[in-house]
DNA sequence: GGTGTTTTTGACAGGGCAGCCAAGAACTGG
DNA sequence: CCAGTTCTTGGCTGCCCTGTCAAAAACACC
């Protein structure tokens, strides 16, 4: 019927959301786009329409793969122990590779300029936050977590610190002061 | 001597830094620069040398001022109330004008490509963590805050809580939500 | 009033970037 | 093998942006 595409549109989507997550949005241009993809800039406006429409698609499945960030939350070990690790698993990537989160790096970046794109990534904190209220609540159950807040706002105060403590290890913070930071935020969890 | 300065050094590095404040660094022109400063561009090369110096003139500056931002955190009121006023302006301003903080969005935008630029936005914090600390150390005496965590662990903590009620206002949450969560923070540091 | 110094002013060159498009290529169904 | 459709390729246009420079202007001192 027509010519084949020469590209797999998941991976192009994907190569992009990491080129926007490594530089920003402003900061990517349609160039870095083709070279990251692999395609040419002419392709790319065909098949996606354009930088801003890109990013859009970025943003989507970057929410989608939200699972994927908020894994050590979904195990049997114990909750309080699941928050810890995703705490700890989150310092350590933002303190090694520097990029911290995509829809916090655009809230920051772009919050002035582009509402809709704001509450686009806006939306990427819904999975954690419902991930951190369930097992928020499991640690209820269990009797290991304090039953005197709303887990609702646990899992915001919770989500609050995690976002904190991404700046401070892309700031360069002793990894110490990070984890004392980790530890006291897991012991104001507890029952 | 010679033909004296038009402009006013100190106010153009304030309208300067108030530009890169509103936009960031990277979306920021030096067209932008000489609108806002009321300069041409070519006296802004001659007088600060371009962009960059100029952003990190607006950087020190900015940690000069950090005394104003965390203003809230000195008087006379009770220190736990003090340092529930700090959060609530903060939440407040970011709500509302949508810039946040200028050290954490500069750090955000250039962790990865601009070591220096982010080092001295880091600089920033400093003044904060100081009044914090102090703040928390004069509770304690108070036996108004908890003496079972250092201090220094209970800034930083309250650190991070407060960068990231920051997120959440630029990102649009609800200030029921934004509220609940300082009063959480602050029942956290209670004795 | 002349001289030397610094700032201002306006313009120029060089480079990058976004968006578009016409011609060619690849494939399928008839 | 032909026709129709979609993708690729490469280039073009127009815009913005940075950094620099030469000439003119403003001032102080002598």
């Amino acid at each position: 019927m027509a010519r084949p595409r020469k590209f797999d549109t998941e991976a192009a989507i994907d190569a992009a959301m990491n080129t926007f997550w490594t530089k920003g949005y402003t900061a990517t241009s349609t160039d870095d786009l083709a070279e990251s993809t692999g395609m040419l800039r002419g392709s790319l406006y065909n098949a996606f329409g354009g930088k801003r429409q890109l990013f859009e698609l970025a943003l989507h499945r970057y929410r989608a793969g939200g699972a994927a960030g908020a894994n050590p939350l979904h195990g049997d070990r114990p909750p309080l122990e699941r928050v810890r690790q995703l705490l700890l698993t989150g310092i350590d990537q933002a303190a090694t590779d520097r990029r911290g989160c995509l829809a916090v790096n655009t809230i920051t970046e772009l919050a002035l300029r582009e509402p809709e794109l704001t509450h686009l990534a806006r939306q990427s904190f819904v999975p954690l936050e419902t991930a951190l209220t369930t097992a928020v609540e499991q640690g209820r159950l269990h009797g290991e977590i304090r039953a005197d807040r709303a887990p609702q706002v646990l899992a915001r105060q919770v989500m609050a610190g995690f976002h904190g403590l991404l700046l401070q290890a892309k700031a360069g913070f002793e990894p110490e002061s990070l984890h004392a930071t980790v530890d006291a935020i897991i012991d104001d969890l507890r029952a």
